[in-house]
DNA sequence: ACAAATCATGCAATCGATTACACAAACGTA
DNA sequence: TACGTTTGTGTAATCGATTGCATGATTTGT
């Protein structure tokens, strides 16, 4: 009653081989039209369900794919993901999730455990200190297992990937803040030894260049991507003999932990300085003095990340085809930076 | 070079048979000491992996397990997938991902794809309109397939789950803003049939009658769990001849709509007008004004539920447990309900 | 020195589904 | 009638790893 159902359970029941209710079961045109029908009838009888494991072993794709972030349980993350299942899904391939927590360490693993797994491909957005997994990179690359970077990437040959422009989003939000009216503008990046907070913090100078106003290296200082460390620069900030009248973070998270600081210094924004954030994080857009933000669409990224895959997977001619997709970033005008109804 | 290498290269290569690479790799001391080393270094040589889809077959066991939910992109769920992934990570199993979005349909069709999948458990948090699924859940269990409700169960005799205690949340959320001197305290309510937002409301009821409050039903709106929603609730509520002087919102988002709402509206908070959410969304913290709320610990939960799950499979004896884990919920008072400062 | 026990290894079946090849039956055609 | 073709099924190999049983080689005991 509850055990399994196989196709020798059915060739069994009546009298016929496995290879017949096999093909049967798969419409093939060579079985006769009454075989093929007892065989269906019979399977939905007996509850039969092809065993997934064992086309898998046979066929050599198992159908499953892997994606493989540093935590899931950030907005951008979970949302990338939820965009990378509603695309897969309709082509029935299951989702498994690993986090590398940015221990690379456990990137390694977890691209070992996938490619043991027989996974038919792999979605990864790497951790920050990236030097030691470029070998493993290459070994899932040989093995010709479709391997696909989102958000943050490695420049490696070959290898397709999906981003947004980040110099651009970095650019388009400083150049904001000087339409404000904003003149020291100050910068709070990320580990710049990873692309995407390497490429906000490139945007951000060119748009202080190109716009007239001198870069001062002693106005960017690089910091956490949470609440507390966003604080700390700030107060930094606020020491400096001239002090910003504006920053552009690159982390939603540090931007409100400097507008607390800002507040808690009595300084008011939007009036006296601006913030502009990046991520586009629920929160941003809630608060009472809600934060302008550069948009990821993450949404979208995933989805776009899947399709790139199912292209590089059904173009078996192509198969090493590259593909580098670069979104674009869109930026959120909220309280935090707009001067134009005070 | 690139291609897979199995355990019958190495035999090959050292003209043995695969039995005894098998067993070499896997240590049985009916192996000779030096053919074991000669293999571990050939295999390590030959950069062996063992096709976890070969093992799988035999064994019966796939070492992935399926986690459904609603959607993966809200901070509760991805926090529990989080908890799940990483006890369940060290024993070696894999976290296949499904969404619902509270689609009956979706929901079938994710559990028999798991099923064929030859998943060793699945984890579950219901979707809203569940009457059809009652079948396939028992299909489930007749195939002895692990099953563990988190968060949004079903009652099934022999299937185990992990909750929180809904009740107590309402009840403390509600006895708080009467000890907070609030005399008219309305609830927000989510779809009633399911358990978790029923409990909630029992436990508002309860604490009201507890403290001597007349049940008034015109206090309890039933809406969805967006900010919207919450807002549209706040204004019907403001709108009744004797308004509430408190909300016990069963969202955080319909909380944060009503706080909009009633700010919107010229009153102030929590001076005139107390608000509890239920959830702590990180928002809730971050917020100015920030938003009291009762604590699911999602973390905890899924860990717990990866607990249950492991328990389950490794007592073959006791296989059909049941065990009911229902975990505390916790208030966390913010300053939209909190007096004693002023 | 010969029987018995121990040891190391190979053979073949198994998990469940697919598929190239073989073959028998039925058919059509000259 | 005899031969070629079509049609429908069966046989057996395959995917990669594991394991009960058999076997040959070596060691032990007397």
């Amino acid at each position: 009653m509850s055990e399994k159902t196989t196709i020798y359970d059915i060739a069994k029941e009546l009298n016929i081989s496995a290879a017949t209710v096999s093909r049967a079961l798969n419409k093939n045109p060579k079985i006769s039209e009454s075989t093929c029908k007892l065989v269906m009838e019979t399977a939905a009888k007996m509850n039969y369900k092809q065993n997934q494991l064992a086309l898998a072993l046979r066929s050599g794709r198992s159908n499953n794919v892997g994606v493989i972030v540093p935590r899931i349980d950030s907005n951008f993350f979970a949302s990338t993901i939820r965009g990378i299942e509603e695309e897969l899904h309709p082509n029935k391939y299951n989702v498994i999730i690993c986090q590398t927590h940015e221990n690379e360490k456990r990137e390694i693993e977890n691209i070992n455990t996938l490619l043991n797994a027989q996974v038919d491909g792999i979605m990864i957005s790497i951790t920050n200190e990236s030097k030691e997994n470029e070998k493993i990179i290459h070994r899932v690359l040989e093995k010709n297992v479709p391997l696909i970077f989102f958000d943050r990437k490695k420049n490696i040959d070959g290898v397709s990937s999906v981003t947004i422009n980040d110099y651009k989003g970095g650019y388009i939000a400083t150049k904001h803040l000087i339409d404000e009216g904003c003149k020291r503008i100050a910068h709070l990046s990320g580990d710049q030894s990873l692309e995407i907070y390497e490429n906000r913090f490139k945007g951000y100078k060119q748009a202080l260049l190109d716009h007239g106003i001198e870069f001062d290296e002693n106005y960017v200082i690089q910091t956490k991507s949470n609440v507390e460390a966003g604080g700390v620069a700030a107060d930094k900030l606020l020491q400096l003999k001239t002090p910003p009248d504006a920053i552009f973070s690159s982390s939603d998270f540090a931007a409100l932990g400097a507008i607390q600081e800002l507040k808690a210094q009595g300084i008011k924004i939007p009036e006296d300085f601006c913030v502009v954030g990046f991520g586009n994080e629920p929160f941003t857009k809630f608060m009472e003095l809600s934060i302008s933000s550069v948009d990821q669409s993450p949404l979208e990224m995933g989805k776009m990340t899947a399709k790139v895959f199912l292209e590089q997977i059904n173009n078996t001619e192509n198969f090493k085809m590259e593909k580098k997709v670069v979104l674009n970033p869109e930026l959120h005008i909220r309280k935090s930076s707009s001067r134009q109804n005070l």
